[in-house]
DNA sequence: ATTATAATTGAATAATGATTCATTATTCAT
DNA sequence: ATGAATAATGAATCATTATTCAATTATAAT
């Protein structure tokens, strides 16, 4: 027999994050992914059906991740609503601090899977909302947050704005502090503009 | 001589708008935009240059209509800046109230033709983000708006929290209202969460 | 009614790039 | 050292669609 030599799968899933981020989905060429994962284009089949499921991999693994962090924070007893809420704001600032590319990605191309209702993307990612909201219940019940507010709107509002200001911060990741930007976005969502 | 008939320009924006809508720009095909404009496939390119024309077309239109819109809400002063920026969020979102597809387009493919520093539609957001940044810095002025926030950070992230919801709207533009989703984001960006 | 001009058509072409597969290379058990 | 057995290769194939263009049709001026 002949042994697998090093991670392709891992390389491979590794450049095309790079190359979505590029060029974007469509226009990324399986040919490009395969040269920056240093393996042949064929390659690539081995260990993925076909250019979607690249994506699909990557996007699988990024909701796991965040589901699995989401859920330690929500069972919390020790801490607030607020600072549940803070919390769940770093874990998702967290996945992407180490790689700019991913938030370009998520940014991108988050959309177009789910917009396919059956496929598990959409459903992981309506789970992890479903989760997130037990959060923003708990603090209408303690008082703490407005009772008034549309939670599913207010939910898809701050996914949406944290999905810009990262992708905003993904093309200069260098200039910009992911902390200082993570900060702002913990202020904007609890207090908004106006001065009390 | 013979004369153009109807307006076909127009007629091929409306189709591209909801075949972009329905299946993502890279998927979309021209000949189905023609179908859907009731024209022959070869008559697109009387009226565009290509199919990323088309798309730049309805950006275009897009950001000069909603410019325009935005340079009288700020020059005004009758009204503090609060309220202004209640106008201008209505302004955004009465360009979809007629038109889901649009809302779909706009959320799906705006970021992509940003990403080419070049093209108009990012200089025209960018223009557009310069002049409603000076809302912001009234209110900052006025005493009304947090000075401490970061206003391109805010600029990004009241962008972004509407785009996801409009998306979230264009799914089911029947059963939830605009109306009241626009109130939900004026309430956002000013208040936030938290009770005071 | 005829002709010149421009608009429209849609089948043919061309380009692109995902996927396949015949071939070659590598590993390991014997 | 040998030869299964699997991994890896990348040029060839195939499918998809944007774009072109020769032919056709409609209009208006004469």
């Amino acid at each position: 027999m002949r042994k697998r030599e090093g991670n392709k799968e891992q390389a491979i899933l590794d450049a095309a994050v790079k190359v979505f981020a590029q060029h974007g989905y469509h226009r990324a060429k399986i040919s490009s992914i395969a040269e920056h994962a240093k393996v042949a284009t064929g390659s690539i089949y081995l260990y993925y059906r076909d250019k979607e499921n690249i994506l699909l991999t990557i996007f699988d693994r990024f909701w796991t991740t965040l589901t699995a962090e989401l859920h330690i924070i929500v069972k919390r007893t020790d801490i607030h609503p607020t600072e549940k809420l803070d919390l769940v704001i770093d874990a998702f600032f967290k996945m992407f601090i180490a790689n700019s590319s991913l938030a370009t990605v998520f940014v991108n191309e988050q959309n177009h899977l789910v917009k396919d209702k059956r496929s598990n993307v959409a459903k992981q990612f309506e789970n992890y909302l479903d989760i997130a909201e037990e959060i923003i219940r708990e603090g209408v019940r303690k008082g703490q947050f407005n009772p008034d507010i549309d939670i599913k709107l207010f939910r898809h509002y701050i996914i949406g704005g944290i999905r810009t200001v990262l992708q905003y911060w993904a093309q200069q990741p260098n200039t910009l502090s992911l902390d200082r930007i993570c900060n702002n976005v913990k202020y904007f969502s609890k207090n908004g503009l106006l001065i009390k």
